[in-house]
DNA sequence: CTGAAAGCGCTTACAG
DNA sequence: CTGAAAGCGCTTACAG
């Protein structure tokens, strides 16, 4: 579980006071950049420092003033691009603001979740960013992290506690998709795929409900499609669904990877996206420029959201007494070929 | 830089002996499952526990005990969903084994790296599994983490130190995707990608040239093509060599994303992957199977190879004096549509 | 089986 | 401007 630090000791401020003929004290003033030490002091350690390879014990340092310098990161799907980047987003910040980052991925799990959030809090994080996996227990976890760590919620809102929240705006996404589809001429549009129990799901269907009852359309229950956000699931379900699109000329997709899925199986079916059905997605993946036709969709910078994550977070850290707040990121339509189908 | 742990006092050993009338080093034999204590004790001493809602203060522990919980992840590109998935394999098996993984992700900046090294180093990890910076210097790496801490390299080869080193059987794989496409009747085969700077490409290559010599055929330097491993890069290289391709009739790419370049531009040329034109990726991405044809690519499994990184890196804290091991993880060739096209 | 004492590497009043 | 002393939260011989 934790290894002994074999090898050479390690050398510490009393080997450089030693070695330079000064007090611990002094050596601990040079380090922290004191303007109290005389000049010539100074570059007598600075010398022993570096002759000696001196390098700091922040956790001792940490010990000792009573601070953290690490802020946890717990993620529910490392492997899904949009959270990948923003974990480099926020690493980056937080690296910059001379934080560490302690990566804690939970695969969806809220049991690992659990496991995970207890070991960093034994850590001492100054905070911790909380992409929670599907299902977890937000009371739980104010039981776990306790009433004084700093948290920022990301991504899908988790009830138990009144944490600071960054979420995509979800609903501004799907109403600028659903204007954009209408502007084309289309009115009988289907909103494809997600959960309806998540809240992102939720948020993104009323803008796309917003849009259509904003112009003259009341949607059909049979629109509103539930698929698991998967590329394979949504592929299947287009043909389960196949009665329900005779009439529907276009969609809005609750992600890219749907939207993908779907342009299968429409595919498979005979139909032609960006010919004769219009779709759209949503995280702009990477594969969205490169597919054919490419897919109009939003574009939501995960990697800078990760940076608002980080900045966000410090702030908390640094006013505990503040109103939490929940903070909806910009997305941005991106129109590409997906979308260009006629009207039939 | 570092913030207060402002709010209330944590509970200390201290609080909870008091709580439970016994001494501090009761408490910590207590917590550290030491079967000396007395039953009653022990139970007297997990109630106050549990009722102060007491958090075990690791850093404190680390540094009594001079041991470390920490392994530093540095990653040369986290938004590559292969190195993403390696990251959570990592971290899941270092969370198993007790450890608490810290993350560095370097954008495939020598700078970023060397600042990022330097910060993990003063929070005194274990050991340091490091996927290397494009570029990045190996004797600067090693002044940073000094002779004594644990290192695995991982993917790409750093000069500098006797390291332990994880890598893709390189040479294999594309000696599978060679040999495919001579069983399927090509000749003319083309290595497509990579940087011939870089140890993975050279290696690949040198597959790909075992594979054509064993069969008999001597490749082309022409046949040999160099392009930076990014789709756009890719489809523009194609262009620019359409004389080249004129007689070729497969090409095994460097990786999945040149294979997808590739495909995008013989389309654009009015070639048909999979029909008359047969080609090979590396690496297994999602959009492998996904594509039209599906890709013939080598699947890496990166999850379990960063669960294997972790273990190995493990297995080094554990003995330092070891020699240093070159590992070599294997790859499966996976068969799919795009490399069906019939000798033209 | 339990307690008193020392110490991990650092920092910070407090004297001088 | 510099040093002696105490202490952060924990653990570990050492007595008893």
């Amino acid at each position: 579980m934790t290894t002994p630090k074999s090898g050479r000791k390690p050398v510490t401020v009393t080997d450089i006071a030693r070695a330079s003929g000064v007090s611990r004290a002094t050596v601990s003033l040079v380090l922290r950049g004191s303007p109290l030490v005389h000049a010539d002091t100074r570059a007598k350690v600075e010398a022993q420092l570096k002759r000696l390879g001196y390098v700091y014990n922040r956790a001792a340092a940490n010990l000792r003033r009573q601070t953290s310098s690490s802020v946890a990161l717990v993620i529910n799907d490392l492997s899904n691009p949009f959270f990948a980047e923003f974990a480099a987003g926020v690493d980056e910040a937080l690296g910059e603001a001379g934080y560490i980052t302690l990566l804690g991925s939970t695969n969806e799990s809220p049991e690992r979740q659990h496991a995970v959030l207890a070991s960093l809090m034994e850590h001492s994080p100054a905070g911790i960013i909380l992409s929670p996996a599907e299902h977890s227990d937000g009371e739980q976890v104010q039981r776990l992290v306790g009433a004084h760590t700093a948290v920022l919620v990301f991504n899908r809102e988790l009830p138990g506690a009144d944490w600071d929240f960054l979420a995509l705006d979800n609903r501004r996404g799907a109403r600028l998709a659903t204007e954009h589809l209408l502007a084309l001429g289309h009115r009988r549009i289907a909103f494809f795929g997600g959960h309806a129990d998540s809240s992102s799901c939720q948020e993104r269907r009323q803008g796309y409900i917003e849009a259509m009852i904003a112009a003259g359309i009341t949607p059909e229950p049979r629109w509103l499609v539930e698929c698991t956000p998967s590329r394979v699931e949504a592929a299947r379900t287009t043909a389960e669904l196949a009665a329900s699109y005779t009439d529907v000329t276009a969609a809005v997709c609750y992600n890219d990877n749907v939207a993908l899925g779907l342009k299968l199986g429409l595919i498979a079916r005979g139909l032609r996206p960006g010919q004769n059905f219009a779709l759209t997605g949503f995280d702009d993946i990477p594969e969205a420029a490169q597919t054919t036709p490419p897919l109009t969709t939003l574009a939501v910078e995960p990697r800078a959201r990760g940076r608002q994550a980080a900045e966000l977070l410090l702030e908390r850290v640094r006013d505990r007494d503040a109103p939490a707040r929940h903070i909806v990121a910009p997305v941005q339509l991106v129109v590409r070929g997906s979308s260009g189908a006629p009207v039939s």
